[in-house]
DNA sequence: GCGTAGTGTGTTATAACATATCATGTCAAC
DNA sequence: GTTGACATGATATGTTATAACACACTACGC
């Protein structure tokens, strides 16, 4: 299982994207599904980011890497690893960001800090919960929903707060 | 006040756009901002919409009365309109929709229709509280938050079931 | 009146994000 | 060894968003 690991708290990167990998190759396996090499080093790459990339940011990476310097390249290794769960969106951000609670139960939100643009995945299964309830009183059948906040990273507090700036 | 309208139920469209409009330049001119002929007409287009539309949409409608024909004129009412709270963003759509609750209490989330696209506004207290919590374990202090769902709305469940399709 | 500061709009250009489509390759099942 | 499914390469284009500068209007002090 992945450690107790939000982007706020520093880790050993390296060591956790090697489980990350690890572990996507053998759920992606059980599932029936294939990580190829495009969809390896974008996982990769995402694991290697600690803040949300954008497509073409992945795909300029992808390139460095030898892969077609072709928007649809990234777009759809994306878009799989989306599928499969191993990667998330930030709406708010147009990017992307490897799933660190891969294999957990899954409503995520994204605090997403407007300093350092860290992204961080909280528990949310009480805001889903709640969502749901709103949702009901309207008859509303909620299929996929989308939390994001943005604000402040317990790291970037204090040089806001002027100790630095 | 506005009424209990949610976009889930059909009510007097005309007048309530009406009613908003005036209400949003009274709320303007307290806070020594001006309601603009683009502006006015942007949130009136707005207002006029069921569903939210994009900014090339609203700016094509803006042509047709007579506002030049750039991105910019668009996107300036539309921030405008969203810092004084009269317009919402829909970061899953990249669209906007006009706001059916000005002045309440704002922590919306939205439900947005993935078969006739209409988006309902509603009440998230709640939802947001439980945002809150979430963030704070994590240290994390939240300025803005977006809540939006994705499902069915009660006017498009029986067609999905097959009862007409 | 005149300058000037602030705000809003017009205009040009381009950046950034995303997808449709068709061709080519690759691999496994049969 | 051919077929079919899936993956990738390649070209083109569509869509959303912003930077940067110029011009106009208004309010206000002098």
């Amino acid at each position: 299982m992945p450690h107790d690991h939000s982007a706020f708290h520093p880790h050993d990167h390296a060591a956790c994207a090697n489980d990350a990998l690890a572990l996507a190759e053998k759920r992606l396996g059980a599932a029936g599904q294939r990580l190829t090499p495009v969809r390896r080093k974008t996982l990769q790459i995402l694991l290697d980011s600690p803040r949300a990339l954008g497509a073409y940011e992945v795909l300029e990476r992808l390139v460095a890497d030898g892969f077609a310097n072709q928007p649809p390249v990234a777009y759809r290794a994306l878009e799989f690893l989306e599928e499969q769960g191993l990667v998330h969106r930030i709406r708010r951000l147009n990017a992307f960001t490897a799933c660190m609670h891969v294999g957990e139960v899954h409503a995520p939100a994204f605090l997403i800090c407007r300093e350092c643009h860290a992204v961080a995945e909280a528990p949310a299964a009480a805001v889903v919960q709640a969502l749901e309830a709103a949702a009901k009183v309207l008859h509303f059948t909620i299929e996929r929903s989308t939390v994001e906040a943005l604000g402040l990273c317990p790291a970037c507090k204090p040089i806001e707060a002027g100790v630095v700036a």
